[in-house]
DNA sequence: CTGAAAGCGCTTACAG
DNA sequence: CTGAAAGCGCTTACAG
């Protein structure tokens, strides 16, 4: 198929090793310059690149990282993270690989990759989590079960996030708050601890539990959950995000409600479109840069086998604008 | 590290070779029923796991797809094909992994997977192509420059978008276009080719050219470009995608302008957000599932050595709402 | 300063 | 019905 090491030697008239030498710069071999430039002139003449799989195989590792996506609709928030970590690991000559979550099982991908670090923003099987270091890999994460207090792995709370909504909200003097869900199953793993925090937070507030709506991202979908809280008295929505809260915001413009005068919104993630709706969107933002970095660094530092990096204090924000 | 075939075989008093034919039920060797069982067995009690690695070595390929992003903010249109796609060939037993277009360069991460397919949803160099090919890898895309008529790659004009914003404001009656470009240099890969979409409609239909403004996603920076367009007499904005259009919206609204009154908006992609802005948003939606299901068709025929499927003849469509 | 040889873990003709 | 052996392409002790 392709040109291998063996081809380089025998066109430079030097043995494999020789070449391997030259063209990994091994350190505590000096080649000959002549012999050098007769090797790097013949792996550049023949377009040499050497086989990754065997080059994986002989050393049991690879470059590669390996992050594996929930299960869900991935928005900006992710792209960025996902961003910030290439950048960062690239500089380490690693080469990030993303999988969806979906199609074939997870097992079969980090086996077919063997990358050096697989890193979680979803949940691991605790199986999964072992066979996987078993194998030699380095497992890391900003997500995983609350129940699972693995030290290697950095949480952001989903609950908390809930939290802060139902707080600001209590802090504008809002008493009966609404929940905007989604219908969207996949969504389920993060929606549901949100939730709870939502609720939690009611309650140390004094109030009654949410009002909750799941609903689709359209208008009259919107319009009926609407309808509902205002029905039950809701001054108040936290939505699951922006996305959902820019519907709620459409519903409330449907009906001809006022925001915040009549009810507040408030999102999560801060994407784009949330300083741009009508009106500005308050929201909770999660520092994705901040967390990214710290991604980073902790896979870095799993490389090198040294201590895991302190997680950033706090990540997660009110960006106060007008809909509250 | 782990544990190999080799391993089971003795576990289990056979070869490597009737463990390999076992666990891979190789057509046309008949292991005795008692073999097979003790195979079976001394591998699950080992958790064997045949190293991919080696095997890929051996094979000299994967049952790996490679999906190349464009290096840009993706958003959920491409989220959603990702999606597609990874279900339709997980059919064939085919993981899909996603490269953002980012850190290492391409030749490392394909020389590193050796994936079965690489799919771009960004141009290629021509020798990157050629190189991926001479190793054996099928190339398939949905984007390469207009130049570049490979028939085994289906592009979506990106012109094409440009020119059906135009026909529609053109049609609403408008007669000064202004387009609405974003100040991200990742985007001129797209943003270029749907700007001179723009142009040449905008001549063949009689009109002065498009009054480019490029701007940030917020209200101050969208806000300055309405004012641009407003001195030009700009009746009618094309913008890049929804999360510029959106911000258009944003600024024109600070500017006490009517939508479409004043001025109609157009933009691309028919995210969600799009429905729900006020006004509701009038896009070109790009049929992302038609688009995925074609990828997903054209990456299996090519595995089958079957004749590339047709490419889906109108993936592009005016979703029209209140903004024009 | 350079080469012959072993071995990473698998699959697959080829023999029996 | 099953096994010994070669080989995928690389790297790296070990010898010289």
């Amino acid at each position: 198929m392709g040109v291998t090491s063996a081809d380089v030697a025998r066109a430079s008239g030097v043995s494999r090793t020789t070449v391997s030498y030259v063209l990994n710069g091994t350190p505590g071999t000096s080649i000959s310059d002549a012999t050098r430039q007769r090797v790097l002139a013949a792996a550049e003449r023949l377009g040499y690149a050497p086989s990754a799989t065997a080059r994986a195989l002989r050393r049991g590792t690879t470059d590669l990282v390996l992050v594996v996506l929930p299960h869900w609709p991935i928005g900006p928030v992710i792209d960025t993270l996902l961003d910030h970590l290439a950048d960062d690991l690239a500089e380490r000559g690693l080469s990030v690989l993303v999988h969806h979550g979906r199609g074939r099982p997870l097992g079969d991908l980090w086996r077919a990759v063997t990358p050096r670090t697989v890193v979680g923003l979803t949940a691991f099987a605790p199986e999964e989590v072992r066979a996987m270091r078993q194998a030699g890999i380095q497992v890391v994460g900003t997500r995983l079960d609350d129940e699972h207090h693995d030290p290697s792995v950095y949480a952001v709370s989903q609950q908390q996030i809930g939290r802060l909504q139902v707080e600001h909200l209590v802090a504008r003097g809002r008493r009966r708050i609404g929940w905007a869900g989604t219908t969207d199953a996949r969504l389920v793993e993060f929606a549901e601890p949100r939730l709870a925090g939502v609720t939690a937070a009611c309650a140390s507030a004094g109030l009654a539990g949410p009002l909750v709506a799941r609903l689709e991202l359209d208008v009259p979908s919107a319009t009926r959950a609407v309808q509902s809280w205002r029905d039950a008295g809701v001054d108040a929505v936290a939505a699951y995000n922006d996305e959902v809260a820019l519907a709620v915001l459409a519903g409330l413009r449907r009906r001809g409600l006022e925001v915040p005068g009549d009810v507040a919104v408030i999102g999560v993630d801060d994407v784009p479109a949330a300083r741009l709706a009508a009106p500005p969107l308050t929201t909770v933002s999660q520092s994705i840069e901040v967390q990214a970095l710290y991604l980073a660094r902790a896979t870095i530092a799993a490389l090198d086998g040294a201590v895991p990096p302190t997680p950033p204090p706090d990540v997660l924000d009110v960006v106060v604008r007008s809909s509250t």
